[in-house]
DNA sequence: ATGCCCTATGATATAGGA
């Protein structure tokens, strides 16, 4: 089973990449992030003409996420349940694994009502996930933090910085350990340098793979012998019009 | 470099992104 997290930054604007996307890799199961659109606007049919269902969680203008399957999914869930207004969680359960797409706030500035809604929403996410039952998770998306110095292509730049200060980092692994989540693509590749799921638009950053690794596919410890590839899809990131996050892949057995 | 780019919006500048 290939399950993939990608940052699409705005699905309407990116529909032939998507559907060339699904085309080509074709991931059993895609968990997308900042659809930037309701739930009307999503290509439904588009999507299901690929032999995909979608379970959508939009919302106008910001965030929105969405969880397609070739699979059936059941026991849909978006967000925490605390009458949050910011579509930023959905989740399903795939051929019996438990799985939460997500989009955590960026958190703009120190300082900022932002920053302050990053903190205390990674601690309502923890403690939402301890509630999940019992079984394989694997919670993927665009978590807006770099989780160490190796990654982001030079740490003296980002230092202090939203997405790297120490809060930010300390509630991510908080989170990650409070439910006893392996960081998969760090766990396979613990000193790999440059590895990236996101490229600034400016500047020519992707070219120079000047990146950050923001997006993360984290598993319950039995997945992790379970994982039989890992990857970054930096194809998706290049050409005209891309997305500036890239797909980043996991496959099971 | 306070810069670069991209998206959505009852828009023609602004807010947000990371």
């Amino acid at each position: 089973m290939k399950i993939v997290t990608w940052n699409i930054n705005s699905v309407r604007a990116r529909l032939e990449r998507l559907v060339e996307y699904l085309r080509t890799r074709s991931p059993d199961v895609l968990c997308l992030q900042e659809l930037k659109c309701t739930d009307d606007q999503f290509p439904f049919a588009e999507v299901q003409a690929l032999g995909y269902r979608a379970e959508v969680f939009g919302q106008k203008t910001y965030n929105g996420v969405a969880l397609l399957s070739k699979l059936p999914v059941t026991d849909v869930a978006k967000n925490f349940g605390d009458g949050d207004e910011q579509a930023r969680v959905i989740a399903g359960t795939v051929n019996g694994v438990r799985i939460v797409g997500l989009y955590a706030p960026n958190g703009q500035s120190l300082g900022s009502e932002q920053y302050a809604y990053k903190l205390q929403w990674y601690g309502k996410l923890s403690r939402w996930l301890s509630a999940q039952p019992r079984g394989p998770l694997l919670v993927c998306g665009d978590f807006n933090v770099a989780p160490e110095d190796l990654d982001t292509y030079d740490p003296r730049i980002f230092a202090g910085q939203t997405l790297f200060t120490p809060q930010e980092r300390a509630a991510w692994r908080s989170m990650v350990d409070a439910n006893h989540l392996v960081d998969l693509f760090r766990a396979r590749a613990p000193t790999q340098t440059g590895l990236f799921s996101w490229w600034d638009y400016r500047a020519g950053a992707f070219k120079k793979n000047q990146g950050l690794r923001i997006d993360h596919v984290l598993v319950s410890a039995d997945l992790v012998p379970r994982c039989t590839s890992t990857e970054v899809d930096r194809q998706a990131r290049e050409g005209k019009l891309p997305s500036d996050h890239a797909p980043v892949e996991a496959s099971f057995d």
